[in-house]
DNA sequence: GCAAAATATATTGTTGACAATATTATCGGC
DNA sequence: GCCGATAATATTGTCAACAATATATTTTGC
């Protein structure tokens, strides 16, 4: 594949949820554009107007607000208005911690509840094809790829504590891993990273592969704290 | 202390909010009926009654409802109403491994972060006499002291990310918590488990002490799976 | 007496109007 | 022209009435 036919931008795709009432609805074009950075970090939302855009009543509008602050996807001051919520350096780190065990958990869980064939079309996603994308900078297929692992691995776990966990952690971060991707030298690292996981997750040694996985979140994080002048 | 000097029930205090708006009031008020099992599981929880209850309007009840569904404290049927969440075994089980990991690392953090002198006064109220109160059955006592560990090891992990996960996660565990002190032999395991975390953090070793907090965590998760037919 | 339909009641869902607060624009004095 | 006070506007916060839905009761036919 070459990168050239990648021409639309993918955004993220709406995850699980039927989305059945207004609200729902609501709150999930928000997070959308919110981890699409359609409305960046610090953008002032106003009520009104997305009450007209959807046309909806003001009371779905704060209702959605209410549930995105509870996620931490927004922040809200009293008589002032709501605002997409701004991370800084240390919130990042903080995510990163959280991250590295709650992932690692992801990965021991699911090696241990799924079969070894299980992760037969991950390894063959994660092979000679990507790698040459990632070399070429094809930063949509792997961030798909890198997608999918992450949903086969909450799948297999089948825990959905921790997969609401994830959810919100993941809403908060996509930003930031597409930008890191841009470092030179990360996103083929991640590569190789996830390649090895997926070999422990398939000989099923679910210990070793969630070493791997923490390794993975925490070279991840060395990238940031080493470049986050140019990514924040 | 004689446990009989106990009387009243201490239940839970209110933890850090200022609790500003009417909204935050109520989503306090009703986070400690739950916790405390004022308002069991499955219990039918009606808006108006709340309303006139707090002499508020029904539209800040419904907030405080958004917000505790999203919280994960009750269930919210279109048209029928909510009720207090009903936890089945196998999300104690999943909630178990997410603590495991979680408090794992806030012990970790603290441990890095902390003076080593920071940990004497728990030292000291993890001594003799609460030893004693553990023996004589004071679970009053040792679950204020279990509180107050937990939260100067939050204080000093210093991670507002890692407090709001751990915040959620205990106000869905406190009451099987304190069901699982009842089990002959829980308790003073507990508290053994806790001297040895504690000596692990201030000594300063921080891999130690996370390892600790992870086998405590795995140990209560197998006394629930033994006895989970008496306790759910 | 029983079952099913029809009615009545209770409860949640939604809305638009109004109040409270913050922001912006206007005006007057120097 | 600039600063402060005041008025105008915009935005969020609150509420009470109304609609939609589910549950409980009564009625009706057999």
């Amino acid at each position: 594949m070459n990168s050239r036919n990648v021409t639309k931008l993918p955004g993220i795709e709406s995850p699980l949820k039927p989305a059945v009432s207004d609200t729902d609805r609501l709150v999930d074009e928000l997070r959308r554009r919110i981890v699409n950075n359609q409305m960046p970090p610090g953008s002032r939302i106003r009520e009104n107007e997305l009450a007209e855009e959807f046309s909806v009543s003001r009371s779905r509008v704060r209702d959605a607000f209410g549930i995105l602050e509870e996620r931490g996807l927004i922040e809200r001051i009293p008589n002032k208005g709501a605002v997409v919520m701004r991370l800084e350096a240390d919130s990042f780190l903080e995510l990163f911690d959280v991250r590295e065990v709650l992932e690692g958990l992801m990965v021991r869980l699911a090696t241990q509840n799924a079969e070894p064939e299980y992760w037969d079309g991950l390894i063959e996603l994660f092979g000679d094809d990507l790698e040459k994308a990632v070399a070429e900078n094809d930063f949509n297929a792997y961030m798909a790829a890198i997608a999918e692992f992450r949903q086969s691995c909450i799948d297999a776990a089948g825990s959905g504590t921790l997969r609401g966990l994830l959810d919100d952690i993941y809403d908060r971060v996509l930003s930031m891993t597409r930008r890191l991707m841009l470092v030179p030298g990360r996103a083929s690292e991640g590569f190789r990273q996830h390649q090895e996981i997926l070999q422990a997750m398939r000989s099923g040694d679910a210990e070793l592969a969630e070493d791997l996985k923490r390794k993975n979140i925490r070279s991840a994080r060395q990238w940031f704290l080493k470049y986050n002048d140019f990514l924040l």
